[in-house]
DNA sequence: AAAAATGTTCAAAAAAACTTGAACAAACTA
DNA sequence: TAGTTTGTTCAAGTTTTTTTGAACATTTTT
């Protein structure tokens, strides 16, 4: 179950560390044509990124494959493409270019035109904000919105003419509608307060 | 992936339905020891109920099965006992006694005593207040936790001396910092907030 | 136009999460 | 004490989610 504990740090197993100490994150950049096909080192930093966003993808039980992507962008100050997102993180095509959709879709990702290269390169969105209304409107919003249907029925279902059940389940109903509108009138909140960072 | 959309109002398919139309939810009592052991039916609202938990416990990335059974809790006036969960919701007791356990640690489920009666009964937590506050402290926290050892790796992987990442690892690192810094603000804010409904 | 470089899709494979049920333990009853 | 009743555990089975990689479509280069 949602043993939150035991997945704490997970350490970028499954991965070369070779040169695990460079430390510039400037990709030997474009300019050539060929910046990707092999295994790109990751500088420590971005190793250590890496793992807190799997940290964090895993908090908001979001794959893990969007955790290392993100994490990748956004300790690269270059801007990267789908190829190099593979060579830097070993994993597949059909991975990256699905992370890196949600990612887009979510506005975590921004496109951003690299002169003298052809391929579509990607920077990390900084603003929490943003990163934060991109999530809720993606991943919470939706379940927020059958939940309000769903609310209704259960309204509707409740069966006031019993004996005694009646006023208790007129009591939850009434209850859960307000924790609704607390619910929506949170979100906006937080999406507010995010703004500051 | 994370499709929010598909599983909205996932309605309990695989369960009878049978007299689902009683109104009372108060259970053919104790007193007479037989409580249990076959189907009992749900009622409309309880249905509806759980069915509405299913949809939250899905927005919350919990298991369909504690969706369930806190729906069933919550719209249920007599405290139920795990074979009467069983019975409810036609789950196995091995899930059953998971979900009640993992409610239970949340504080969702508070256990109360019913007289003439040795198995142990619970009812739904209902302070909106403790099950935010539970909620976070069993799947939130312990990820932030980890966070945070993580994020002073990130600090320390920083490399200075560099001639030009220094600046921005620098920066995002510090910005990491500001966004952990507002979530640990955030939290308790919410907690607090919930208090009120 | 052929060849090469990019990106997307999706069926199949792999991994992870969840559920079941039988075995066990503990607490009661007779 | 032997027999029930109740609750937990965990290995095995099932379902869901995620990843892979090969096939395809599109654009660019030569």
């Amino acid at each position: 179950m949602g043993n939150a504990i035991s997945s704490q740090a997970q350490v970028n197993s499954r991965r070369f560390t070779k040169g695990g100490s460079m430390s510039l994150d400037v990709v030997e950049q474009s300019l050539n044509g060929e910046g990707d096909k092999l295994d790109h080192a990751l500088s420590s930093f971005q190793q250590r990124s890496i793992d807190l966003f799997i940290n964090a993808a895993a908090a908001l039980s979001l794959p893990r494959s969007v955790g290392e992507i993100f994490g990748l962008f956004y300790s690269s100050e270059a801007p990267l493409s789908l190829n190099e997102v593979t060579a830097f993180l070993g994993i597949s095509r059909g991975s990256a270019s699905e992370g890196i959709r949600w990612l887009r879709g979510m506005g975590a990702l921004k496109q951003v035109v690299v002169p003298e290269n052809r391929r579509e390169h990607f920077i990390a969105e900084t603003s929490l904000r943003k990163l934060a209304s991109g999530y809720l409107r993606d991943r919470i919003d939706p379940h927020l919105a059958s939940g309000q249907g769903l609310l209704r029925e259960l309204g509707e279902a409740v069966d006031d003419d019993s004996k005694k059940g009646g006023g208790f389940q007129r009591a939850r109903a009434n209850q859960v509608a307000s924790w609704y509108r607390f619910i929506g009138r949170a979100l906006p909140l937080i999406r507010a307060l995010a703004g500051k960072f």
